[in-house]
This record gives C-alpha cells, structure tokens and sequence, in this order.
DNA sequence: CGTTTTTGACCAGCGC
DNA sequence: GCGCTGGTCAAAAACG
C-alpha cells in the first residue's frame, strides 16, 4: 500500500503534470521531504499522491506528511470515494457552490447562522421544519496528513466537535470540528487514513479572524518549531507542523491565467470587515495590514509566487518559509 | 451551570 | 427521480 503511493509519487516522475504543482520543499541535508502543493486543476490531490518519510528528526507528537491545497477553492473530487486513491488527502468543494470571487465573500452566507442559529425556524413540526439550508459555500480548503497517534492535534485554537461521520471506504471516522469563536467561520475535518492509519489528515477550511488562544491545554508541547527559527504566525494554523525550507514554486495557475499569484480567494476572514473594529476590539483590527507587511518581509523574495498570500498560507506557512534560499 | 461531545436525523449535491 | 454520501443540525448526555 504505502507502495503505491511512493510510486505514484516517485516514479510518477513528479514532472509529468504536476511538477509545478507540487513541490518539494524537502531540506536537502535532511532526511524528510515535505510535500506541499496544490491542486492547479482543480482535479483531484490525490492524484498527486505523496509519500511518507520517516525523518529523522526528533520525535513529535505529529510529523507534517503533506500538504494539498485546494487554493482555488473548487472542487477536487475526491476520488477516495472511488477508491483511486483511498486514504489521501483530497480537497473537493462542490462545483456549484464555488464561490464567486469578488461577490460571495461579501455574502459569506455563514452558513450555520442561516440554517438555523440566525434563522430560529418558528418550530413547526420539529422534524420538517427544520429550515432549509443554505447552499454550502465552500471556503478554500487544505488538508494536511500528519503522522500522530492522536486524531485532534493541538494547533493553537479551540475547536468544538459538530459531528462524526463514517466515511465510505474507510474504517475510520470522520470528524468535525467549528472554530469555538463565535464570529470565526473555520471549521476542519479529521480523518485518519484508510491506507495508513497512523496518518491523520486533517482539512481545514476557512481562515481565522482571531489569533489563537496559545495552548493552555497541551502546555505547548506540539507548538516548539523544529527545523528552524519560530513559527511567526499567530493565528498559525499547523503551527505544530514542522517547517517547509523551501517552495519552489507554487501558484501555476496564476501563471497559466495571468493573475497576479495571490490566491485570489483565500478569504482573509468571512467575517464582515466591521465586525472587527467594533466587536472584536482585542483581535485582528490593525493588522491585517500588520500581517501582510510581516509575510512580506519574511517571505518576500522567495514567496513571491506564493499563491496563497497571508491567508490560510501565511498562516501555516511559517513566515519566512523559503526566506533562506 | 456552562461548555463540549455524542449521535440520530435531516439536507444538499451528485451520479446513475 | 432515486439512492448514496458527505456535511450539518440540534437535543441529550457527559464533563469540568
């Protein structure tokens, strides 16, 4: 099994298609190789296919396996479901819900207000009436495949679980989480690896509007950066992970649409741009420029094709990523 | 008592 | 149109 994928990844000549997609930001003195990419056709990251190394690096809680992006946002079929690549990370968001760029993220239907939070359905009969929900808006997604023998990894936020799901193909189920935060829209889904399942792969959708709450339960212990300087990220998502050394590139699709290489919809916050300076006082207010002047600076010349601007991106990414080479 | 988890039901999207 | 599957809701239970 683990065959099969280091051979699509490995004698998959990684040139094909993909290259360009993918890449490897392996650190060449180490032993471990990181996969980080996205998937430019919206076609299916699994496709990519990846490959577990064992590093050797110190243990920790959680090892970064790989990373797939769906920096578009729109649909990656999972074909895990199909059974082509069972048990690797895809991304799908359903076609026709893709978000429309420039007016979708103002109308961020913030889908559970509408279902029922926002829309307190007059109880009819409870079983019917509950409200008609909103076409899901599928936020840009990532997932993330981490080796860890607990399923929840401690990424410096607090997550409520909203619901488990088996999944078809899978022994393992599926789990929900929703940003605790009231006015953060994130949620994120883990799921242990049908093929590995020492592998957890985690997706996360939508960007925090807060910075995260520190760890008071781990003590932190999944926080201490590895491979280097620390993870500048505050509202870091995978601060845990260990840090990429480099992206070769990324974003070809900007280079095959000609728009400029910033992820064009990776929602800063879904959260209308007011709500912050009047409600959340202590959070992000003045520095979403802040944090887009520190991404600069710490990744400008080697991020400059990164696609996925300070968003979700810049939060995982450790900031000066790629900053050496 | 407030918060989080569990879990069955409901709903949307998609393929056939 | 129907069935399947993934995603979400929400009441109840569990927990701190």
């Amino acid at each position: 099994m683990d065959g099969h994928k280091e051979e699509r990844l490995g004698a998959g000549d990684p040139s094909d298609d993909f290259s360009s997609s993918w890449s490897n930001i392996g650190d060449d003195s180490s032993d471990s190789v990181y996969f980080f990419g996205y998937d430019r056709e919206s076609t299916v990251l699994s496709e990519f296919g990846w490959s577990l190394h064992e590093p050797a690096l110190p243990p920790r809680t959680a090892e970064l396996v790989s990373i797939g992006i769906d920096s578009s946002g729109i649909a990656a079929r999972s074909t895990t479901a199909s059974g082509v690549g069972g048990g690797l990370a895809t991304l799908d968001a359903t076609t026709s819900n893709r978000p429309s760029v420039s007016s979708d993220s103002s109308e961020e239907p913030t889908e559970k207000s509408t279902s029922s939070g926002g829309n307190p359905q007059p109880a009819e009969t409870p079983s019917k009436v509950r409200k008609k929900r909103q076409k899901r808006v599928r936020q840009p997604r990532f997932a993330f495949m981490t080796k860890s023998e607990v399923d929840h990894l401690e990424d410096g936020y607090r997550w409520r679980k909203y619901g488990q799901k088996a999944v078809k193909n899978s022994p393992f189920p599926r789990s929900y989480y929703r940003c605790t935060n009231s006015k953060c829209t994130v949620k994120k889904r883990v799921e242990r690896s049908s093929e590995d399942p020492t592998v957890v792969i985690t997706t996360y959708e939508g960007q925090h509007c807060h910075h995260s709450v520190g760890f008071p339960r781990g003590g932190g212990g999944h926080l201490s950066p590895v491979m280097g300087d620390q993870i500048v990220s505050p509202p870091g998502m995978i601060s845990q992970f260990y840090k990429p050394q480099r992206v070769l590139e990324l974003n070809p699709s900007s280079r095959e649409t000609n728009i400029p290489s910033r992820a064009p919809n990776l929602p800063i916050c879904p959260v209308p741009a007011g709500s912050f300076g009047s409600d959340s006082h202590h959070q992000l207010s003045p520095h979403s420029s802040s944090d887009q002047s520190q991404a600069q600076q710490l990744g400008a010349t080697s991020l400059h094709d990164l696609p996925t601007d300070e968003g979700l991106l810049g939060d995982m990414v450790p900031s000066n990523m790629g900053g050496q080479r």
